[in-house]
DNA sequence: ATTAGACCCTGATCGC
DNA sequence: TGCGATCAGGGTCTAA
């Protein structure tokens, strides 16, 4: 489900149901996600107050003050649904229990927060917060898009070794963190990059500009609060709204909105990449 | 080290 | 209405 701006926009929506708030009690219904929860996962969270809630690339960590730090990977159809409090005007509501809720966190106060995720793609682990950089899933992340790590200088060299597609490139969480199928796709557009074009012969002054571009279509994916394809919801149920302005994912045979030559899809590494064959080279 | 492909799992959709 | 094939925003692991 969920690329870099869906998981920003998730763990905003459970920034109030879950900063500074206790855990009473977390409900642990399987025994594993993507792979084994950690031992204990129930009573560790048990009593533990959330301290803060950070995004590292597609991953939202829970920091608590006993020194460790809930890890969450949304995979590809998990959803963090907040329920039992009233945002405004409205008062969020799960009907529960629903098939597939995995862990059910139960805040002091009321508020539930409960992760869904029929295909189980993904995970959940304790790591103690002063050593979350050797976690084995975070320890190869590539840079953050919007740090200063992450640059024309950087890109340049990095993508300079690359025989494989740029469009698998950009893919590679070991290259850049946080880029998924959707914008990859639209910023290979934006940049008039065939996605097919091996990385290590663009020239630089291309790859260069790809860096502001991808931090403008995140930037706006966010301030759309994320894309909603088939279920994913923000966490208070509320659907994000840029598959609306989508240019190319998603769009085989609709027109390129800058030259009506029909969108086009083929397959890269497995999965689908929507591209205009007369605006990118 | 890089790269392609299989694989993990459930559910929605489409053509017949 | 049912059935099989295909596809889906994730990532790991293996073999070459």
């Amino acid at each position: 489900m969920p690329e870099l701006p869906e998981v920003e926009t998730v763990r905003r929506g459970l920034v109030q149901a879950m900063e500074g708030r206790r855990i009473e009690r977390a409900e642990v219904n399987r025994p594993d996600l993507r792979w084994p929860l950690p031992e204990g996962l129930a009573e560790r969270l048990g009593g533990a107050r959330v301290t803060l809630l950070r995004r590292r690339s597609k991953y939202i960590l829970a920091d608590l003050d006993t020194g460790e730090s809930l890890l969450i990977h949304l995979g590809m159809s998990g959803r963090m649904l907040v329920s039992g409090v009233t945002l405004g005007r409205f008062h969020l509501d799960h009907p529960v229990p629903q098939k597939h809720d995995h862990v059910v966190l139960h805040m002091e106060g009321g508020a539930r927060v409960t992760f869904n995720d029929a295909r189980r793609f993904g995970a959940m682990d304790l790591v103690r917060t002063d050593r979350e950089a050797a976690h084995w899933l975070l320890a190869g992340l590539g840079p953050e898009p919007f740090g200063n790590a992450f640059n024309e200088g950087y890109l340049v060299a990095a993508l300079k070794a690359r025989k494989s597609p740029i469009k698998t490139a950009l893919l590679d969480q070991h290259l850049l963190a946080g880029l998924g199928n959707i914008y990859v796709c639209e910023v290979l557009f934006r940049a008039g990059i065939d996605p097919r074009r091996a990385a290590s012969r663009i020239a630089a002054a291309r790859i260069a500009a790809l860096v502001p571009i991808i931090r403008e279509v995140l930037s706006e994916a966010i301030e759309a609060g994320g894309s909603s394809l088939r279920d994913h919801r923000q966490a208070d149920g509320e659907l994000g709204y840029f598959q609306h302005a989508f240019r190319v994912y998603d769009r085989e045979d609709a027109p390129c909105p800058a030259c009506g030559t029909p969108i086009r899809r083929i397959a890269q590494g497995g999965r689908s990449s929507y591209f205009c064959p007369q605006c990118q080279r």
